[in-house]
DNA sequence: CTCTGGCATATTGTATACAAAATGCAACAG
DNA sequence: CTGTTGCATTTTGTATACAATATGCCAGAG
């Protein structure tokens, strides 16, 4: 149900092609909204338009582009209410998944834990933002994995893309740095304690402060990131 | 990102095809693990390799299929890990739209679902499955519509064509059958008196119990529905 | 008898050619 | 000047042809 099975994954020109437009899409190379000519696409990418319209099939299902019949693909461009939806399914898949994760954490996981959220704290202390956001997704894909559920980390990771094609570098002011790095030594706390309860309030509070700085974020800035580029 | 937009929605091949297979699928007609032919499959449906194999794509990203590369597609057979994975992730999902429904229901929108929870019990009481099955579809297709979140939606109308693939005709016994109908009084209940909690609680319960039906059916039941059917 | 190597066949992967639809522009009517 | 109609061009949709890979069988060696 992974799809990664044993044969080595030797990859298809589909699966080439789609994973370089996903990688362009989530750098903005290709904007929101930007129309997708194929012929040009396909010069571009060395490809046919036979194999790239099936990377379009593929991505148009993870939701980062549209297709409109007889009128092609663009990149998809999220309105607010679709970002806030995508929030709360994020926060809800990532409740569940500490859920689970108290079912099945060992004493050896909550150990590896504690190692990456000092790290984090370190990051935190002197400042070193990618360092931040690199051990913050590993602390997240842990739980997930934690978590033991294929069907889970796909959705989740689908969703995660979908969200990271806005490109937020959300402003992360000092306070809601701190509170972020709080927060997740509370998790890892209530993760060590096996309360389920607390580690899924705690983790979709951590969503819902993130969701509501991507939204604020959104207000702000120009619509630039979300509407624009019609790339002539 | 809804996809049902405006210009009509004049169906292409490939979302015709699509259409087909899955229907295919979910009613057995393709069981479990069985090999997709492209050639084969392409003159049945009567189009060409080009539409059929974006099709693929497009149910593989659903996960009613595998892909394997120079190796063709087939039908996905899920495992009991698989199976109870997808419940857990429709337990969230429902529990999270509960959440959100509680947020924006309306009275008429309660006076509505008392409407079809009678329809439901009256069904019950005539031992009528079929309605049955039919209203409590209606009843939780409401709550998500309630929830007003075109992610959640999508995510969820995914997951439940990948377990309606299992086609689980679950012995619904007489106490389970007893059981499902007050729940979903109670959950009503619930909404009317915005509890999500309660609420959340609720369907949570409610799919870990159809979870375990199903489980238990795959157990007691030999294997034919989950890997047989190679179609020789 | 079993295992290995290689060939014939079948099947998937990709490119290209052709068909159908949409787009843009220009000419014309009002 | 504005709006509309029709044509030329572009772009997408589909079918087919060709290439590459996998599959299955048979022969022969051990």
């Amino acid at each position: 149900m992974d799809g990664s099975t044993l044969p080595i994954a030797r990859s298809t020109l589909p699966e080439a092609a789609a994973e370089r437009l996903r990688a362009l899409i989530i750098e903005g190379e290709l904007p929101p909204g930007a129309k997708l000519n194929e012929r040009e696409l396909s010069e571009q990418l060395g490809v046919s338009r036979t194999p790239l319209r099936e990377a379009f099939r593929m991505l148009a299902a993870d939701g980062l582009l549209v297709q409109l019949p007889n009128r092609g693909a663009q990149v998809v461009a999220l309105s607010a209410a679709d970002v806030r939806g995508a929030f709360e399914v994020m926060g809800a898949l990532e409740g569940l998944a500490g859920e689970l994760a108290v079912a099945r954490v060992t004493d050896a996981d909550i150990a590896g834990l504690n190692v990456l959220q000092a790290e984090m704290e370190a990051a935190h202390a002197s400042r070193d933002l990618p360092a931040y956001y690199r051990i913050n997704r590993l602390i997240h894909d842990r739980l997930n994995a934690l978590a033991d559920n294929a069907v889970l980390e796909q959705t989740y990771r689908t969703l995660n893309a979908r969200l990271h094609a806005l490109r937020f570098r959300s402003n992360l002011n000092p306070a809601k740095w701190d509170q972020a790095v709080a927060e997740h030594r509370a998790m890892i706390e209530a993760l060590a304690a096996r309360d389920g309860a607390t580690l899924r309030d705690l983790l979709v509070g951590h969503l819902r402060a993130k969701q509501q700085a991507v939204l604020d974020s959104m207000e702000n800035k120009d619509d630039k990131n979300l509407q624009g580029g019609k790339v002539p």
